[in-house]
DNA sequence: AGGCTGTTTGTACAGTCGTACATAATCTTG
DNA sequence: CAAGATTATGTACGACTGTACAAACAGCCT
């Protein structure tokens, strides 16, 4: 336990290239999908070492050895996920790239957390949308070595987009402050699509779709950022 | 797995009620103390699920049943623990309740945030203080039933002592406008005391501790409240 | 000395876990 | 139809889990 020496293990047979479905791919479930939907459920629900591979086939209603023969192990299988969503992920960077961080530009500040905000906050109402938002608060804070290792590929380079713009924007400021600044703004974020104890607090008036509760955010974030001034 | 139907399992040996130790308790050393901070430490690192009871026995040098002869089952070691830290959480309340909350007070938005954060920001550095300050966010985040049970216990009372304060400082808001912005500022606040990610992403030259960066959190988090008015 | 009380242990049980592997069913192509 | 590729499945292995329990140990009082 103490070391987890390497695992020499022979691998896999090679993940079928998902050729061309024939015609009756509608009339045959998609098993594949299946596995997939209800593993980021099911992450995004408990996290990624409370579920088990034979819950997740469980409620994809499939034999657990599918699951192996499509994906692998475990943690490629959670790799999986992120990348079929990295779509997201792109959105934001665009967007981010696409301010103009000028000093001279007074809103660019706003404008930048915008960018970086409204693809999470518009992509929640929606089911799908609802589950990924919430896998990625998960993730984020999970301490288990596969969670770290997604974050690092699928986030960090968001993170260094964002605050080299944003470094562009207040070139005053020290550039370790912005990443702190940076920090403190995903907390926040996460809290906006992950938590679930605002039910409890608000005595179940939550309402974390509303329109209002965004722009609230929204001014919450980028007054912090101005406050580095 | 489906239904945890009720466990009426016969209730353990009563705890002991850590009698009056003989004049040897320096000689002997106290395994019991030794499993509390075995366990918290681990539950830090790790999150509560991932950690066995044969961990915490083994990094506390202790055979592994002594763990359920002094506390019980995990869910209620896992309780202890906060239990014996719960100072920390009345000083946060106490310091809330002492803020002048009038709307006349101009500076009450930023004393009440410096109330509840630096109690939390100040216990950083020494041993104890890291640990359970990362203990807290793991927990905050953490999906499980008992980590779940543990904030409704511990840090609801702290929430709703905040933001009854802050509603009185800032009247015109409404209540539910400043209990999301709560969660803001937690989620905030858990960056700052228990993200990894900030060594990577600073390249090695974060610095926690350093008081200059306690006060870009209170800033931050300060603006933020203020711009919801 | 004995007895009593609180501590300390080794061990075992009944589960669950991830993963591999041999085989079977099904489809695609010749 | 037959051959080959792909998809599907039941089962088993070793490792690890939380927790109970009987037995042994220590120290103190009478």
């Amino acid at each position: 336990m103490t070391d987890a020496q390497e695992k020499p293990r022979p691998r896999r047979r090679a993940k079928p290239a998902r050729s061309a479905v024939a015609p009756d791919a509608a009339a045959r479930p998609d098993r594949r999908a299946a596995i997939l939907l209800s593993a980021e459920a099911l992450f995004a629900e408990r996290g990624y070492a409370a579920v088990s591979v034979r819950d997740i086939a469980t409620r994809a209603g499939v034999p657990i050895a599918l699951v192996g023969y499509y994906f692998g192990r475990k943690p490629e299988l959670f790799g999986t996920i992120f990348e079929h969503r990295q779509i997201y992920i792109r959105e934001r960077i665009a967007r981010i790239e696409a301010v103009d961080c000028n000093p001279a530009n007074a809103g660019a500040v706003e404008q930048l957390v915008r960018a970086w905000a409204e693809p999470v906050i518009s992509m929640r109402g929606s089911e799908a949308g609802d589950v990924f938002a919430l896998l990625v608060a998960r993730t984020a804070w999970d301490p288990g070595p596969e969670a770290i290792e997604i974050i690092k590929r699928f986030y960090d380079p968001l993170a260094r987009a964002f605050f080299g713009a944003m470094q562009q924007a207040i070139p005053t400021c020290a550039p370790d402050r912005i990443v702190w600044a940076y920090e403190y703004a995903v907390g926040a974020l996460l809290m906006y699509v992950g938590d679930k104890r605002i039910e409890r607090l608000t005595e179940g008036r939550a309402a974390s779709a509303d329109p209002e509760q965004c722009e609230d955010f929204i001014r919450f974030v980028t007054a912090g950022f101005e406050a580095l001034r």
